[in-house]
RNA sequence: GGGCCAAUAGCUCAGUUAGGUUGAGCGCUCGGCUGAUAACCGGGAGGUCCGCGGUUCAAAUCCGCGUUGGCCCA
């Protein structure tokens, strides 16, 4: 791009994209800038990998903006940043599309289809989502390695996972065992509890009686699952809660029912008993041991039956809550094995993994679970058995993917038992640095404390096979399984030829491989990983390790990670532990924990509510780089975001006013050849103007306040310091300020400092920017810079404080000007006085200073404060003195002057009204009111409000400036000479607007004609005529012929005004 | 049902760490400027600080109980 060229007229986003897009590529600026930082040092960040599944969504956007933010600001810190993306590519989500695409509906379609073929499919799908993802990425300019991204579905990915898992079989944190899980019947396998989706549906609500054995009577439990009951192996009570039999009545029949105490009324009404009395009353402890007949046990003749069982037992898990009494099944639900197995019973779970009962189910077998409950309440209430048969309505678990009503059962499934590490998780937290910290210390703790062991386990094809080879007549002792931690080792050990370098470890693949060793066969057990396993070895499977280990050792752990807050129980709990059971230690950092993208109703964006809001459509409406700053001006500190289209529109608004401030030097710039490599601020140190050391330090403290924001991961705040400054000081006031210099014709050291100073203070900000919206800065980087600069803003160095720059004071002495102007424009607006008019002096009246020297700064900086407001005069009242031209009237309150003056009050009064004084204070009050009425009064300074007057044509406003105070009084009396000047400029303005209805060059000369009607505003008009000629650049007054005519009222007097080129006139 | 987080102007958010008269931007409205000009600048109006209770001389801020939204867990 050419130094200074000329640029858009208006900020458009969609131009400067597409032009930056293509820019980067012809000078490769990605590659270029990490070379550039090749020797620097480490800084090893991990990308966490979004699912492939559907496009990016504004939340992903937001998550990789913010890496994207904090990539580039490590860059431009001198780090050598480890930038490769990641994708999350196997697992059940993409099974199910897959599955739908091809129209299954079940395992046995996927068999029949080839186990290898099926993963085919999935590994295309995967790889034609990613393709999306990553073009979406880029979409928004996010600099990353697009063309090595980490991929969990390659073999040196894959074999990350298997070498944590045999680290972690080492070390004896495997295990395989009965569990109760969450399965989902149509996907027949086991899912993670964070999979489960919690719904509102109705369900069976029964409370069934079991007869007991030894006494008269009967326990009445209450579920909503009758289809468990068949696996009902004890009853489980509270030790310390009471519990009644009671005598209860109904249709003339009497019948003892155990309930809690508490619940003895609202189950008796339930079951529409007429009448009752307590016949016996128990503690659960006492209960405990008392024997009950299977209620079931016809149907179900393997009914547990066992030592132990169908009995009495205490659970923590029992409440005083409908019954009191809560059928147990271990075979089932997850407390109830847990407590079931602590109890030693055995295990009775007549389900399968698709949900239908089997043999041991008697008559229900062949019967899909859900569907059999209305059989097992029919033969219920053919026994007599059924106290109450109803419905209730409750949120129950669904499968997440295919939203199938999930069931408890009890499987074999593998373990990493991280219940045994406990203790070592917890202390592995306080290595990692959390922002916020909250999040650490009470989410992410308390979630650690209470996780249970990790099912990695799941019966499906696409994922990661888990590495377990088990030898024939296996007993279940892990230790005799063999744990294969790489592909090298795999081609060792097993029986078959394997070549490392080319094997894809899928199932396909490995499920036939076993291996022969000490005269025993192995073979690989059948499962796949879950999802979760292989996003939890990240950082060592993003180095390619095992089978590359440079990297690793140089780098690992990560030095950042950053996610959404339901990453909490995800990729953080998952890295955590598998990182605490394959290496001993937390395998990152630093974590920043960013929240949700919430649609514009506060709700979250989902295709229900139709509230989503794709990125693409953002970009397409204010551009790639008013979306990042949208986004990177929310809170990344655990905060849900809040989308917003004004928001948005409002930081394309804010680019825009800086691409003002850009392009408004360049034409100047361009004309008088100003070459920045020449002329830089500090060779025009001794020139350099108040305002423009002021802006310099602006800058710097700018650069320092954005630095300390950024290392605290609040790149919000940064953001609001950058634009504010660009926006408040650099648009509003610098600029304005500075324009008058940049007109001069002639070329002057001023001007050249004015130069220095706008080129430092816009190449600065646009790198301080370029992290932030790296289009919008690229395009002003290289405009400015030209060939003299790095190929991309991206190269540039983080901008530090520069001390010899950095004036504080001056900073605070510029604020004072500014408050002064603020409320001189103020009171200018009260006295309806334009600012093109000069007034005849303004005088500011220090009330207090509180410490600061308010007075001595607005007198040194008298004359930029008399340019500001276009004053002749600027004269200073010190604290300690009162505006003597000030005077003050009174107001005074009736209902104390009445009785203190009875039948004078009247008189008072009118005394008070009229008296002026030169102060506020009752005494000078009291001596006018006492001359007017020729007799001594006294008054009392609760009776009377002092009222402030200003000097006819004066109008006053106060200000507040550095713990000070004051007022500003601006003085409007005209004088001929103001006259004057005023309509000369009432003049000039017309006539620019003339120049510029006539669209002509800002260096274009004209011929100038005015005729104003009023003879005495013509003579005063004269008068300036070497103003007017100057500013709008006439060569000439006279007669206009053929030029442009136009007639204007200006303040009440007619003027004809005519304009035309010199060269239109000679022609 | 439980844990964590949030609720402040019409909108988006500061202010809560450490109690002391709630601020900004946008929007609205009134005005100004007119060589940055389909830009820019100034003034004004606008608040039950989600509700209720408590602690305190004093609560947006601390505590408790709710309501609504978000994440996670059951």
């Amino acid at each position: 791009m050419d130094r200074f060229a000329e640029v858009d007229d208006q900020y458009d986003p969609h131009t400067v994209q597409e032009r930056i897009f293509s820019y980067w590529d012809d000078v490769d600026a990605y590659e270029k800038t990490k070379d550039h930082r090749a020797d620097g040092e480490d800084f090893f960040f991990v990308d966490g990998p979004p699912y492939t599944s559907g496009a990016a969504h504004m939340g992903t956007t937001w998550n990789k903006t913010l890496k994207d933010l904090y990539i580039r600001y490590h860059r431009m810190l001198g780090y050598d940043v480890t930038d490769r993306p990641g994708y999350d590519m196997h697992g059940l989500p993409i099974e199910t599309k897959v599955e739908e695409k091809l129209g299954f509906e079940n395992k046995k379609d996927i068999e029949e289809y080839g186990e290898e073929n099926f993963i085919e499919e999935c590994k295309a799908f995967a790889e034609e989502q990613l393709d999306g993802l990553q073009e979406d990425f880029k979409s928004f300019g996010v600099w990353m390695d697009w063309d090595d991204p980490y991929k969990t579905v390659t073999p040196e990915y894959m074999e990350a996972a298997w070498w944590g898992f045999q680290r972690a079989h080492e070390r004896g944190l495997v295990e395989q065992g009965q569990r109760s899980i969450s399965q989902c019947p149509r996907c027949e396998t086991a899912i993670a509890n964070n999979e489960v989706e919690y719904e509102d549906v109705s369900d069976p609500s029964i409370y069934v009686k079991f007869p007991l054995k030894d006494r008269d009577g009967h326990l009445v439990i209450w579920t909503t699952t009758p289809w468990t009951i068949p696996a009902n192996t004890f009853v489980a009570v509270d030790e310390d809660l009471s519990y009644q039999g009671v005598r209860a009545t109904k249709d003339g029949e009497e019948e003892v029912l155990y309930v809690a105490e508490e619940c003895v009324e609202d189950v008796l009404s339930t079951g529409r008993y007429e009448d009752y009395e307590v016949v016996d009353e128990v503690s659960g402890e006492e209960m405990v041991g008392w024997e009950y007949d299977h209620p079931l046990r016809e149907e179900v003749p393997d009914a547990p039956s066992g030592e132990g069982t169908c009995q009495v037992y205490t659970a923590d898990y029992v409440e005083a809550d409908r019954t009191g009494l809560v059928h147990s099944a271990p075979g089932h639900g997850e407390e109830d094995f847990e407590r079931g197995d602590e109890l030693g019973l055995d295990i009775f779970c007549p389900v399968g993994g698709d949900g239908v009962y089997g043999d041991s189910a008697g008559t229900y077998a062949g019967e899909f679970v859900k569907d059999a409950d209305d059989d097992i309440i029919a033969d219920l209430e053919a026994k007599g058995l059924m106290l109450h048969s109803g419905t209730t309505h409750h949120s129950y678990g669904h499968c997440w993917r295919c939203d199938t009503g999930i069931i408890q059962i009890v499987t074999d499934q593998w373990f990493i038992t991280i219940t045994d590490i406990k203790d070592e998780l917890l202390d592995n937290i306080e290595d990692s640095e959390w922002h916020p910290q909250w999040a650490r210390d009470n989410r992410f703790r308390d979630f650690v404390e209470d996780a249970p062991d990790w099912n990695v386990s799941r019966q499906r094809y696409w994922g990661i096979p888990i590495p377990i080879w088990k030898p024939e007549d296996w007993d279940g002792d892990v230790e005799d399984t063999i744990a294969i931690g790489d592909r090298e080792e795999l081609a060792e050990r097993v029986d078959q030829d394997v070549d490392p370098e080319s094997v894809d470890i899928h199932k396909g693949t490995v499920d036939d491989l076993t291996i022969t060793e000490g005269g025993t066969t192995y073979t690989r057990v059948d499962d796949v990983f879950d999802v979760w396993l292989d996003s939890s070895v990240a950082t060592w499977g993003t180095l390619n390790y095992p089978s590359e280990t440079e990297a690793f050792d140089e780098l690992w752990p990560a030095d950042l990670i950053m996610e959404a807050h339901d990453q909490t129980r995800g990729w953080f709990w998952s890295q955590l532990g598998m990182g605490s059971a394959a290496m001993g230690e937390v395998p990152y950092k630093e974590v920043l924990m960013h929240g949700w993208a919430l649609a514009e109703d506060g709700r979250k964006m989902s295709k229900s509510l139709g509230n989503i809001v794709a990125p693409e459509e953002a970009i397409d409406r204010h551009g790639a780089d008013a979306m990042r700053l949208f986004l990177l001006a929310q809170t990344s500190q655990g905060d849900d975001m809040r989308f917003s289209w004004d928001e948005m529109a409002e930081m394309q608004r804010r680019l825009n006013i800086l691409w003002n401030v850009f392009r408004f030097p360049l034409p100047y710039m361009r004309m008088d050849g100003y070459d920045p490599e020449e002329t830089t601020v500090e060779d025009v140190a001794d020139d350099l103007e108040l305002v423009d050391e002021w802006v310099l330090s602006r800058l710097q403290t700018v650069k320092d306040e954005m630095g300390t924001h950024l290392e605290n991961f609040e790149q919000d705040k940064g953001l609001e310091a950058l634009l504010e400054f660009v926006v408040e000081d650099v648009s509003r006031f610098y600029v304005q300020v500075v324009r008058e210099r940049m007109w001069e014709e002639e070329d002057s050291p001023s001007k050249q400092a004015a130069y220095a100073t706008l080129y430092t203070v816009l190449e600065e900000t646009v790198a301080l920017l370029a992290p932030y919206a790296p289009f919008v800065s690229e395009e002003i980087y290289q405009t400015l810079t030209g060939d003299a600069g790095f190929d991309t803003v991206h190269m540039c160095d983080w901008p530090e404080p520069d001390q010899q720059f950095w004036k504080q004071g001056l900073e605070g002495d510029v604020e004072v000007v500014r408050a002064v102007e603020e409320a001189g424009s103020n009171a200018r607006q009260q006295a309806e006085r334009k600012l093109r008019w000069p007034v005849k002096r303004v005088v500011v009246d220090v009330g207090s200073e509180d410490g600061s020297d308010l007075a001595g700064t607005v007198e040194v900086r008298a004359d930029l404060i008399a340019d500001r407001l276009n004053a002749r005069e600027v004269q200073v009242v010190p604290a300690e003195e009162d505006w003597g031209e000030l005077t003050y009237s009174a107001e005074a309150d009736m209902s104390l002057l009445g009785p203190a003056f009875g039948d004078d009050a009247g008189r008072v009064m009118n005394a008070l009204n009229e008296a002026r004084v030169g102060e506020a204070s009752i005494d000078a009050l009291e001596a006018a009111v006492s001359d007017e009425l020729g007799e001594a009064v006294e008054l009392d300074a609760e009776m009377v409000e002092f009222v402030r007057h200003t000097p006819d044509g004066v109008a006053g406003t106060a200000f507040e400036a550095l713990d000070g105070e004051g007022v500003v009084y601006v003085d409007t009396t005209l004088t001929e000479d103001i006259e004057s000047e005023g309509y000369a400029r009432e003049v000039i303005r017309r006539v620019q607007e003339m120049r510029k209805d006539l669209d002509l060059d800002m260096d274009a000369r004209i011929r100038l004609e005015l005729d104003v009607s009023d003879d005495r505003i013509a003579d005063l008009v004269r008068e300036h005529e070497d103003l007017i000629r100057e500013e709008v650049r006439a060569e000439e007054f006279g007669n206009v012929e053929n030029g442009h005519r136009k007639t204007w009222e200006v303040e009440g007097v007619e003027m004809e005004i005519a304009v035309e080129t010199v060269a239109a006139a000679e022609a």
